[in-house]
DNA sequence: AATGAATGAGGCTTCATTCAT
DNA sequence: GATGAATGAAGCCTCATTCAT
């Protein structure tokens, strides 16, 4: 099965689009974003776009996927290289301040869509929702290893590894607000910190 | 100092419009809402609108501070209501999705403004910053009176601080998300516990 | 026949609503003004003017009336103050640039309507064309007693009557437009001369 | 360098506009006249317009330089064509009145822009400023070129060159609103008589 | 008579989408 | 396939006019 030249073209086009898209829904937002930015930052004419995609709904669409494909990629692989439960999750979270820090557009789109709650474009988010509870599923597997392990308490695991991403998601976004926030590796020492031991004095 | 009718008229067709104003933003977002939506739900005339409020950001940034006076109001009195820094920490916790919980409109609205990243509307939310650091400095309080009685242990309580304000706005975005989502109390126990707990095993 | 107290009331809101219609006419033009600039410097509410006339239209043009009734009282005047043809002539030029110099608003909202074509408010004009014609007529009187007594060269007597106002206006509009233009009287000197003699040598 | 097709379809969309412009603004003036009357007389869509132009006001500050290219144009060659300084001077006046007569558009334009003082869209102005200018130039240059040969008496020529410019632009505007006004070349010939030697009996 | 809050038609402008080249 | 000119629906806002008080 030969990737002929049309299908490299096709591939090309598609991904220079959603790179734009990126950056310009990132910049933007989604109603501010204009088919014309797109296509000027693509370097394509507007008319292009409607080749590749239907509609600015479709393009948002698969760029937010792509989005949240690397970043599953990037976590997953996260999880794959740290070794005992308690470096699983630092490293997970280690991943994910990191992935954001360096794609912040990558990041501003994810947030755009993830810190909050979907109005509209609700019936794009399918397969992303996917991803997002593959990455849950993946962190709650950790935990449950943990507390069979004895080496985290007895938890609503699930519950927690939602609370693992959203703290994540939420210290990102404040290092993306606050510009000069302070050192990364800080910022996750203290999330996992926080995370494994809580507030309570012991 | 007697209050005209013409006062209470006023009154009424401002709370009227932010009324209105509220449930156009939180169903459609900013951009997808139009004035005529939010006229018709108010029961005026487009026009009228322009005779209380100079632009449709207006109207937004007017919408939005009075649901965060709402908030905050709320959050001050539990702090306020509650004994010792433990309870005062919970007790946060569950006013906030207390009443996110019973103004769904309310926390779609801040949602969309405090869970992500600002881009334009942002010089809009000059105040609604202050009613956030506000929160984040009540609470910054009882963590600090905790950490000096030796109830919680040494931690960066602005850094914490703000963690349980986004923990909390996570929690309530997601029981929003998935409607059934299970029991209020339980989660505002699950969240208490993980803040003062953390995950690890003691 | 007592003029009754409700008389002088509604000539005084009458008076009053004319004389703040001519300046905001002249400042902004009629389709720039807003009722409510007029009421405002008129003193009253917006509805009020509609108690004294039925529409904007209404009050441009009993505005542009008035004001037209004012210029033709001045050169009237001077024509019958100054005692020969070339007399009459230098004195209804003077008496035109003066008046407007003096009165600029009212030169502004004249020269909005007599230095163009209608176009719309065509209607309004019947009574202020009737106005225009009597100065012609004033003045094709005179020329015509100054071709009888052969002052003034055999010329058709109206077309020259209307040209000696359009010149007067001509000048007026340009004494405006741009501001240290020069003495008056100067002016008024050139504009009889050029009448008088022409521009060729004898 | 060979003009692509595009060229040709975008000169013609231009020219399509302004002349709808013309015919638009002519009749209605700038604040009644529609976007939507001008994209309907020129045959597009509304949206086009503004391919080509930024804003209304930009469509109607073209509109008005080309009208003043074109006059301009006109007497200048009027000018040229002429021998000795009284038929240059007749050669003016009646190219002025015979270009009016012929472009009535055009005419009723330049005059609501030139007959009138300025109030808001000044800005807009500023090229077609400089054509007036220029018009007053030339026919200074012919005035003083009559004075030093003694064929012109010695008058201010700057003034008198703005006063015939003025007489025909007066003239024309008479014209065009009494219809069956007579015959064109008896204005011309008045005008210039007048013009030439004034009314004074020698 | 006077008020001014309320109305809603209508204008300018933007932009996703289409389609002839 | 690629283009970008053309389209026209839709939105924000203004303001002449009305009418209940």
């Amino acid at each position: 099965m030969p990737r002929t030249k049309k299908d490299v073209v096709t591939e090309f086009r598609t991904s220079e689009i959603l790179r734009a898209a990126h950056r310009v829904f990132a910049e933007r937002g989604f109603e501010q974003a204009t088919m014309e930015d797109i296509a000027k930052v693509a370097g394509v004419a507007k008319g292009t776009l409607y080749l590749y995609y239907a509609s600015k709904q479709d393009i948002y669409a698969a760029a937010l996927h792509r989005c949240a494909v690397e970043l599953t990629a990037r976590t997953s692989s996260a999880l794959d290289g740290a070794a005992g439960v308690e470096d699983k999750i630092r490293a997970f979270i280690a991943a994910k301040l990191r992935f954001f820090e360096e794609h912040r557009d990558f990041f501003r789109l994810y947030d755009q869509e993830f810190g909050r709650l979907p109005h509209r474009h609700g019936a794009k988010g399918r397969h992303v929702d996917e991803l997002y509870l593959a990455q849950v599923t993946a962190l709650e597997h950790v935990l449950q290893q943990g507390v069979r392990g004895r080496v985290i308490r007895p938890i609503r695991t699930q519950a927690v590894a939602r609370a693992i991403l959203d703290m994540s998601r939420s210290l990102a976004t404040r290092r993306l607000r606050e510009p000069g926030h302070g050192d990364l590796e800080d910022d996750i020492a203290f999330a996992f910190d926080l995370t494994w031991k809580g507030i309570g004095h012991r």
